[in-house]
DNA sequence: ACAAAACATATCGGAATAGTATGATAAAAG
DNA sequence: CTTTTATCATACTATTCCGATATGTTTTGT
């Protein structure tokens, strides 16, 4: 029941990018560099959200990646099943359950759904716009220069 | 973010005594056969369910396991806690996250907060007498005799 | 004694995870 | 027009986890 690696990094780099005030095309390696994370495996990661319009990239010198559309239109839910592939605790919820043997009868499924229900009420009401709010939020209750860096690079968990 | 084998099997196994109108020790091989699954991967998550005080168990000739405790007093919660460890999304919430860089400044572990309560909500709400109850109800709708054992056992869905 | 069943380990193939490694392509700067 | 920076594209790999099998040993009622 653990969220892998590439769904939490895809979620910490789009919330760098959001924190990101220079609202300019970021290279990936400087995300890599202030979340700590290896630059070659955030490649592919992004090459995921980029490929399914989340960011958008140019190449070459002073290229990177930005964020497409505003904030408030990303949810986790979004993020997280695009690298996931579904959230749902058991197969059966993903297609319709059509191999199973007594299908609609299983009691046990309706307990996967409620779980399920539960999950997606959560993921796809939290939007990137949220958790850049939050992460504001604590930088002002901090007077702003808590942080090193005073707080221009939000340096987030990434340990599972 | 999948419930194991060993989690769904342990929910099947415990159900399926639950239904088990004998209320006698019942042989892990008739469950097995019951519900299509390897015996001998049974026993492994059935000797979890013992050394848990879950089950009661009967050795030799006309041996076999039963529940210990009435079906209300076990949650959904409990058994997949004791068969997958934790359930919660991120390991970050398992251990107090004693290790993080940025302890209770990351914005990312409010979000899995909620998700992992989310998921608390549900899996600890939801009784073994629940399903029972569900299951009765079903086969009541039924006329009873639906199946083709006439209801006698109840064959889950084991298929993730 | 025998058969049925719990109990105890060891082993194992396959898949997924979490990355590295290597290189090709594109574009701006000097 | 070359160099630097960066995206883009695969290939490879080491480790872990999953989902079992396999091979017994021990207990116990008949």
């Amino acid at each position: 029941m653990k969220i892998s690696t590439k769904g939490r990094y895809a979620v910490n780099i789009m919330l760098d990018m959001a924190l990101d005030k220079t609202s300019d095309y970021i290279p990936l390696k400087l995300i890599a560099e202030r979340q700590g994370l290896s630059g070659k495996y955030l490649e592919q990661i992004v090459a995921v959200l980029n490929k399914a319009g989340y960011v958008t990239s140019i190449r070459g010198f002073q290229g990177g990646y930005k964020l497409s559309k505003p904030t408030k239109d990303y949810t986790l839910g979004m993020i997280l099943r695009l690298m996931e592939g579904s959230l749902s605790p058991v197969k059966c919820l993903d297609n319709e359950c059509s191999y199973c043997i007594r299908e609609g009868i299983c009691v046990t499924v309706k307990a996967w759904k409620r779980l399920d229900d539960a999950i997606s009420d959560v993921v796809d009401s939290i939007t990137l716009q949220d958790m850049v709010d939050w992460q504001l939020a604590y930088d002002k209750q901090q007077g702003g220069d808590a942080t090193e860096d005073g707080g221009k690079s939000h340096r987030l968990c990434h340990l599972g």
